[in-house]
DNA sequence: GTTTCTGCAAAGGTTTTGCAACAAA
DNA sequence: TTTGTTGCAAAACCTTTGCAGAAAC
């Protein structure tokens, strides 16, 4: 099975090649920086982890890269609710899942449901909508706040 | 039956007397701007209407003033995933309704439904989190444009 | 009279952009 | 060689904030 890096590197490449675009040392470094965990993060998050491999990598690059990678279909920008846009390597491996934020901690959670991607279709086509990029975001609090009065997310 | 903007003023001015807050006449304009349509709209927008009410009242005092209809509960931020905070002044009247964000026109369409509500209880209880202040976003394309190639909100 | 508010202008933070030098193909 | 890329610094945006004067209570 092979690593999730070298699937998205090899979609990469394939991306730029159709397009046009040639490959360099800073996009190899910034699609490794982003698929090194499985976690969100922020374009100055990834920025710092660039930076760790190699330090020369400019910002602006790292911003590019960014659109590049979300233009191709390997990144998602998903919005949750803070003021920097976020953005989420999982979607290659569950194309279809949607996130559950809370409102107390921060804490983000991936979740797959049947039974709510069909019911977000019958309100969709009820609406007159197409669904498509299927995304369900629910704001949520905290459990473990409400009951033990602290969380381990801290806030 | 009450207008909803004398309904806001009045919640408005019991807030600021618990609080030791003051009435002023700028905030009496901004809740009526706030107010004018059920529309969302972003502070820009409404320090245009407010604008057109008072072209004296300053930048800084819509975005106080807007902090403080969020506090009182009057408004509602919501996320229609553009860069602004936009603001939705139809919560007082239906306190439970989601957006619908068409990602092609940036039409947002409001609805309420009480089994993805349900759905969305069981799920958020799953995943060990409390289901409180319900708020789901769908996205989703536009049936017309997909259609006729076009669509009445451009784009 | 106090204390809160306001308007202004400056500052903050994220993201974008123009441009000359550089590197991939 | 040609054309796309990079790094830098400046610009663009939206939003927040410090402060002195003005306005509520």
């Amino acid at each position: 099975m092979p690593k999730i890096d070298d699937q998205a590197r090899t979609k990469l490449e394939s991306f730029l090649t159709s397009q046009g675009l040639r490959q360099t040392k800073q996009r190899e470094v910034v699609i490794e920086a982003a698929f090194a965990t499985d976690e969100h993060f922020s374009a100055e998050d990834l920025l710092r982890r660039v930076r760790k491999i190699d330090r020369t990598v400019s910002r602006a690059t790292v911003y590019r890269s960014l659109a590049l990678l979300v233009e191709s279909g390997l990144l998602r920008e998903v919005d949750l609710g803070r003021e920097q846009t976020y953005y989420d390597p999982n979607f290659l491996e569950k194309p279809q899942h949607n996130h559950l934020i809370c409102k107390d901690c921060d804490r983000v959670v991936e979740f797959e449901d049947e039974h709510i991607a069909l019911l977000e279709d019958c309100i969709t086509r009820r609406l007159g909508f197409r669904p498509a990029t299927k995304s369900i975001r629910i704001e949520a609090n905290c459990e473990e706040l409400a009951r033990m009065g602290t969380c381990r997310n801290r806030k």
